[in-house]
DNA sequence: CTTAAGGGCAACTTATCGGTTGCATATCTT
DNA sequence: AAGATATGCAACCGATAAGTTGCCCTTAAG
């Protein structure tokens, strides 16, 4: 179970919907250069790389350099990470209500 | 499965320590008056209620106004939403391994 | 060797966020 | 009626985020 302090940064990586697109496209599990992400961005190429920092600060995304080119891969383990977090929540929102009914039917 | 412009406010919702931890004392069942959420918080009155509503406006979260008071209550409805977008693409990345798996044992 | 392609770095602009303070409003309580 | 309680609203400040542009470096390709 992450903490708020450090689920709070993965949850501000996800907060963008570009950077939604770039984790959707690449959950093909095929690694890709930047130019390749922003062929369908309607971004500037500047701004695909700034997102894929910020994905990749979150440590949601690869950063492996070959050649002249960066390739960027999805990494699931993180995504787990933040679904534990919200799992977390809601089953203390389940056990709650459980509570709740058993004092009722008391 | 929600868009990535449906899920991304929720996330940008989620992407702060002090909401998370006000969704995580709001898990157990129990709505709660503004003032009760701050007293645990060491931040003004202002500022939660600033929480709040950014919690009340991605629907995380609902105001039930009573007497002069204002009681939040969680909402898991769309907790659920934001698991449900982390789901899909984590299924599609164990989809694209296991087809690459029986690609390489063909 | 020359050129083009892929990217990183840095500066700058605009907008939004988190937080505070001050004041006004409505509702209990005595 | 008077005072205290619980909020809301609005203005303001400092920091950060998204996006752009311009320049430089490295690696491939002719």
């Amino acid at each position: 179970m992450p903490s708020a302090e450090s689920a709070a940064p993965l949850f501000a990586a996800l907060a963008d919907p570009t950077r939604l697109a770039l984790l959707k496209r690449l959950a093909d599990g095929q690694p890709r250069p930047i130019v390749a992400l922003a062929a369908g961005s309607a971004l500037t190429r500047q701004a695909v790389s700034k997102h894929l920092a910020v994905l990749s600060g979150a440590g949601l995304v690869a950063r492996r350099p070959r050649g002249r080119e960066t390739l960027y891969a999805l990494r699931p383990e993180r995504l787990a990470e933040a679904r534990a977090w919200l799992d977390d929540v809601a089953a203390q929102w389940e056990d709650a209500l459980g509570r709740l009914k058993a004092h009722i039917e008391a």
